[in-house]
RNA sequence: GCACCUGUAGCUCAACUGGAUAGAGCGCCAGACUACGAAUCUGGAGGUUAGGGGUUCGACUCCCUUCAGGUGCGCCA
């Protein structure tokens, strides 16, 4: 799969992005050389080790043996000694354990990768094979028009957003749709109350506050009587048999609340390439009601139009209806229209869900009839996932609300935030101009929000504390924010600024315990990322980010950088600026924004 | 009733889908500023991974079972 080796030990100046990968690979070719048996089946499993035991560790050859009833330890010497030269000059190996077999990078290499890896163009280059040529639709954020966004849609802008920017740091070409919510019986009350009750006054002060207080002055006014209800409906059969001046509310609704919600987005940096709404999928349900009764999938029931499982233990009694008696469509069949657009015209290898793990068996069931679906009709059947979140908790253990029981709406949350993190900042950097705090507290708030979100396992529900997400301890975005604020203090200090040849130029040799630990951190990011990105979950990343920005506060304490001998120097503002860069490249690849000073 | 998810240090969470002695932060204890930002760092104590059984070289991870909590289940999305 991967051309000739090209490790990087002293002589050869190229450096490969993942060393855990070239080593599998090495291991691989090693696997044929020395005649192992069932070579072709040989995965070498590398992945990065406990600093104890080395840089890597291969803990594929104790299974392999195993399974063929080999002495695991003589196979690893046999692997080892086939490996070659150019690899033994990179690193130490040795056979420890059972069998494991574990790679110690020796200085040069280190400083070899860091060398290659200066930029964040050089890093994308070296990410990007791993999507390359794929298509990746990232269905986020969605939420429903003439209502305003609360904590219920933070999780999945947040963490939609995360994932289509690692896909696409990864090579892959994201198309990042909003599908939004704006079809459903809810527009009869809101354009019967629309009609009667508008503020005009208020709807240019806050759009969806004036929609969500209309909405629910037509809701109380057909629960109050039935003649009201009647007009509702009445409106809202109008709207859907394409009524022009109900339309045009309809159109005005679902403009201001797409403008309203961008300054929601604009906080968090996400901008939709397509917001393909429920609404644009109204005319292409019928062809899937066709199709899927050609196929013999979709079968009436109840007057209804249902699709069973019988393989399935609980599809086959729960059906997905994709019509509903009264002949109108749903969330299921606009769904199926949506994965049949986004093959037919994105021409998408897959795509991916950021949805409440509540709808879980939604998309099961949906993904299952697509599949079928597919395959029956003769299409490439894309690869559908359903990228599941757990609940933002309150301190009570209870889904998070306000004292009254409400939602918590995001703009509330946000202005709180950065009100928290404007309070740290003013009571820690006193000289600093108030403008220039609030910015600093617009960047730490929201990025706190943001990185407490995604620092751990997305399927997990987790509890919102505002003590810990805006703290300058543990594994926070302000952490992180403050170690990039150091590094840059650093390069000002000296006067000095990042990947300057003729100061990096004269590195010496990495020595110290302290240089080494964090070189040997840094040309793991390639592993980090690819675990982030290969399961999706962006708590991987923060992890890594985490314990790098540890081992530099660890570095920055144990050894001076402005010393005056310029080897010792040029290699500890090269470790300076690769950390910086790295902890930069992944933040901005989690949707957060960073600062120079705070 | 059926199905799915969760249970890890006092608290909040990790553990790269089966790898080596289960790791961090907070809190607690003891240390480090005449040094580039101490918003930091170094060290220590703290565990029968809810309980029990099984699979194998090896289990927090897979299987069975008990207990506790959560979520979903035909015309909302």
């Amino acid at each position: 799969m991967r051309g000739t080796l090209a490790f990087p030990f002293p002589r050869v100046m190229h450096a490969s992005f993942n060393l855990a990968a070239e080593l599998d690979a090495a291991l691989m070719a090693a696997a044929s050389a020395a005649g192992l048996v069932d070579a072709a089946e040989f995965a070498p499993d590398v992945r990065p080790a406990d600093a104890r035991h080395g840089d890597y560790q291969a803990n594929g050859v104790l299974g392999h043996a195993k399974a063929r009833k080999l002495n695991p330890r003589a196979t690893a010497e046999k692997l080892v000694a086939a490996l070659p030269a150019g690899l033994h000059d990179a690193c130490a190996i040795m056979i420890a354990g059972p069998g494991f077999v574990n790679f110690t990078l020796k200085p040069a290499a280190l400083l070899a990768w860091l060398r290659a890896h200066d930029t964040e163009d050089h890093l994308r280059a070296g990410a990007a094979s791993a999507k390359h040529n794929q298509t990746w639709i990232v269905d986020y954020s969605s939420p429903n028009t003439a209502k305003q966004m609360h904590v219920g849609h933070l999780r999945s802008a947040v963490i939609g957003e995360a994932i289509a920017r690692l896909l696409a740091f990864s090579g892959a070409r994201v198309v990042r749709d909003n599908h939004i919510g704006d079809w459903g019986t809810q527009f009869g009350k809101l354009i019967w109350a629309y009609k009667r009750h508008l503020d005009a006054g208020a709807l240019a002060q806050d759009p969806l506050e004036e929609f969500e207080r209309l909405y629910k002055a037509g809701h109380h006014a057909a629960e109050a009587g039935p003649a009201v209800m009647d007009e509702a409906r009445a409106e809202l059969v109008k709207l859907q048999g394409g009524d022009a001046e109900n339309l045009a509310i309809w159109r005005k609704i679902n403009d201001v609340s797409l403008a309203a919600f961008q300054q929601i987005y604009d906080r968090f940096g996400i901008r939709f390439d397509v917001a393909l709404g429920e609404s644009f999928y109204n005319d292409k349900v019928g062809q899937i009601y066709r199709e899927l009764s050609g196929c013999g999938l979709a079968v009436e029931s109840d007057g209804a139009l249902v699709v069973f499982h019988p393989e399935h233990p609980r599809f086959k009694q729960q059906p997905l209806m994709i019509r509903k008696r009264d002949g109108a469509a749903n969330y299921a069949s606009t769904d199926l229209a949506t994965i049949l657009y986004r093959a037919e015209h994105f021409h998408a290898t897959g795509a991916l869900y950021v949805v409440d793990k509540r709808q879980s068996d939604h998309f099961e069931q949906l993904f299952l009839t697509a599949q079928k679906w597919f395959a029956q009709s003769g299409r490439p059947v894309p690869q559908l996932q359903h990228v599941d979140f757990g609940t933002i908790l309150g301190e009570d253990n209870r889904p998070l609300k306000t004292r009254s029981g409400e939602n918590i709406k995001l703009k509330d949350l946000l202005a709180e935030a950065e009100e928290r993190a404007f309070a740290l900042v003013s009571g820690r950097s006193l000289d600093f101009p108030e403008a220039e705090r609030r910015a600093i507290a617009a960047i730490v708030g929201v990025g706190s929000v943001q990185y407490a979100d995604l620092s751990q396992n997305r399927s997990s529900d987790y509890v919102f504390a505002w003590d810990k997400m805006i703290s300058l301890e543990g594994n926070t975005a302000a952490y992180l924010l403050y170690a990039i604020a150091r590094i840059h203090s650093i390069f000002r200090k000296l006067a000095a600024r990042p990947n300057d040849l003729a100061i990096e130029g004269a590195a010496s040799a990495l020595e110290t315990p302290a240089e080494l630990a964090l070189a040997r951190k840094l040309v793991k990011f390639p592993n980090a990322l690819d675990t982030a990105v290969g399961q999706l979950r962006p708590h991987f990343l923060c992890l890594y980010l985490y314990e790098l920005a540890g081992e530099f506060s660890a570095f920055y304490n144990a050894d001076k950088v402005g010393v005056d001998d310029a080897g010792i120097r040029g290699r500890r503002l090269l470790l300076c600026a690769r950390t910086l860069l790295i902890l930069e490249t992944g933040l901005r690849l989690l949707g957060l924004r960073t600062l120079t000073r705070m």
